[in-house]
DNA sequence: AGCCCCATATACTCATACAAATAAACCCGA
DNA sequence: TCGGGTTTATTTGTATGAGTATATGGGGCT
């Protein structure tokens, strides 16, 4: 993943160490990332305006161009609002594109609410296990094959590697895509992402006490089964424990 | 909703008419939303590369600032991806962010598929069902106020007119908003929105044959009695109906 | 053949000037 | 005192040109 904050090291004549945030990003990215992490985090409330241009840009070093273009971007996600004369201000909250795969990331960036995960859980529990039960019924045989795999290399690595939470990601997602609704995946794709920012979080605290492998297999073998009512009912098992899981590392 | 093409008429020195796809809109707007429709029309394939910067802005007839800014907006949204040397190229499917408000109101400017119309409808029925179940155990006699004035203004009005679909979506959205979940707030209306130009787009070609007040009601009743189960199975009715009613005038 | 370096095309950043829009102050008349 | 049109000032929007950074592909060296 590139998307979170790390800069990728190791390069050749990367020449001194620039401020981190820009690494691999250009300017009007590292802008629109910062601005939007500070929004998501409060520290600019709804309804409040913004500097002007010119004095907000000097603020942040960077040219009037590079800084118009991240505020684009965050208008386009709904964040921010432009007008003559009122000056940029922040979006009441019901404008928030939450579901964007960048405003998820960056609401993980700065720990999020105990009250938006549990809701991007109950939203999970609404949507993943109809994915489950239609992918059952529509998978392919390349569908099943990639899921085996993702399975085989999640049990590989476990989920404390990075390649393991790769993996998991990969098991939904050729869940989802056996769904054959693009609109289903882009949606799942999205909350499945911040669930992985969610897995992260979690064992920034303690390490995952349980196996999630067990619940992974019954899954599976429900959709290989063709089966659309166990597979719901088993996505459904597999999201409460992991809900189990994540509300008792939120809690402690 | 000034969110659709038509221009805010009635202004005062409104001038001579100008190209009317930039009504109320700046130019990076316009051509964002020009090059955006382009796209999901698939005037411009996945894998594409646009014509160079200068190029493009010249046949535009726009500056190269304007036309950045558009692209960094397409580019927020998942449509495009921009690098140095090799240019900007169209984005495959898969990144798009199918629902985000602003794409899913492109999608239906030229008429969409009936495969991702379908697909859309499929979300609903997995989504709307269960806020609807949600809102029932959770609704406030606020919201219930606002879902019984909406109801009205339906009767009033008819669907045929702009003021009922405007209190049909205030209906849905009162709903949505009875569940205190803010992702699933956001994600049914994008889709409820898109399902309004469906209606539009639906009534294009002839008027709608049935009144749809009775399975609204019906949902109202459930929501008010606090029976989840029952709203979820009024919900699913309502949707039902939708979709037969938009596939009649999608075959024909 | 493989690796590294370099030329080149392209988007990216910057600075500056000017245009358009709109909220607020203002003036004027009733 | 109030209403309404008009002016003004402030802020974003658009334009242009110059220069920078970066990725890619090819050419030369090992």
């Amino acid at each position: 993943m590139d998307r979170n904050g790390k800069a990728r090291t190791g390069r050749k004549g990367e020449g001194v160490l620039l401020p981190l945030a820009s690494a691999g990003r250009r300017i009007h990215g590292s802008v629109a990332r910062d601005l939007g992490i500070a929004i998501l985090a409060g520290r600019h409330a709804p309804g409040a305006v913004l500097p002007g241009e010119i004095e907000f840009s000097e603020q942040l070093g960077v040219s009037r161009t590079a800084y118009r273009e991240a505020i684009r971007i965050l208008s386009a996600k709904g964040l921010v609002e432009s007008r003559p004369k009122t000056g940029t201000r922040v979006s009441p909250r019901g404008r928030w594109n939450l579901l964007d795969p960048d405003i998820l990331a960056w609401a993980f960036e700065s720990e999020p609410s105990e009250a938006f995960v549990r809701d991007l859980f109950e939203l999970r529990l609404i949507v993943e296990p109809a994915a489950a039960e239609l992918a059952a019924g529509r998978r392919s045989g390349l569908d099943i094959a990639r899921m085996g795999h993702a399975l085989e290399e999640m049990a590989r690595h476990g989920l404390a590697a990075a390649a393991g939470r790769a993996a998991d990601q990969a098991f939904h997602h050729a869940i989802l895509e056996a769904t054959r609704n693009a609109p289903l995946i882009a949606l799942s794709s999205s909350i499945a992402a911040a669930v992985t920012w969610t897995t992260i979080f979690k064992q920034r605290r303690r390490a995952l006490p349980r196996d999630p492998l067990p619940e992974h297999r019954v899954l599976y073998e429900a959709i290989v089964a063709g089966e659309p009512a166990r597979a719901r009912a088993r996505m459904t098992d597999l999201i409460r424990l992991a809900l189990a899981d994540t509300e008792l590392s939120m809690t402690e």
